[in-house]
DNA sequence: CAAAAAACCGATTGTAGGTCGGTTTTTACT
DNA sequence: AGTAAAAACCGACCTACAATCGGTTTTTTG
């Protein structure tokens, strides 16, 4: 699955606004995009048919909300990328993460390492 | 940028092979995937119109060979994905990336603790 | 019930990969 | 040098998908 543009900003939107109708976001992205209504709509209603969003309606119109968690979506997405590139060991997709994170601070590493002790943990533990 | 399925599968071919030319790479592909050499070819130009590739003659044809590691491509494909996505912090590829390792064993997880203390080490060094 | 709002349908445009046929250019061999 | 084979190149077509809306139907609400 790829994403456009457009579709990338109303899933932002979205994961920090909590929820949304089509006419909020529009009127939100009204300063620096110009897109019609329509245009937010039909997007909106493709990220609900790749089941990026759930909706319901609540008085007048559909009000919108993730269905998944940015870093899910973001893992998704990488796996998606990479599936023809890495080998199953993972290798590649580790190295080029490492080297993805050329510019993380101490902090930046302490925290990642602190992630995946937890992970470990976790991993650990339904065994 | 984004890859198509055959652009990967001849990027894997030159990685694993090193170099080679259309007609070598058509061959390798015949068992298991029907394109044309013309195909092929067209694939390699595209590839080597992205600079991936560089070519030289070598006697009657362009032989091809990759211009970046497999690592290199797969992070700046992962930036391209995700920086809509992600703020500054990184916060959220770094968890997306933990998450992503759902899959990873033990020994897999050493070697990338292992990778983050070397980057760790190649930082300090620097300043 | 009528007006307004929202949803839905369908069409168009642009981009990009995959696929080749056919033509031109290059190479190699007699 | 002349020709046949090989390779490169050009252009076209198909498919998929995001972005974009106009226009029509459906729903909501005063």
């Amino acid at each position: 699955m790829i994403l456009g543009e457009l579709e990338k900003q109303v899933l932002n939107h979205l994961w920090s606004a909590g929820e949304a109708d089509a006419k909020q976001i529009h009127s939100a992205f009204s300063a620096g995009r110009s897109s019609s209504l329509n245009t937010i709509q039909s997007t909106l209603d493709r990220l609900y048919k790749k089941q990026l969003l759930s909706r319901s309606k609540q008085g007048h119109a559909f009000v919108y909300r993730t269905r998944v968690d940015r870093e899910d979506l973001i893992a998704q997405l990488i796996r998606n990328i990479t599936s023809d590139l890495v080998s199953q060991d993972n290798q590649s997709l580790m190295a080029a993460f490492v080297s993805l994170s050329a510019d993380l601070g101490d902090d930046e590493l302490d925290r990642l390492e602190a992630m995946i002790q937890n992970h470990r943990r976790k991993g650990k533990a339904h065994s």
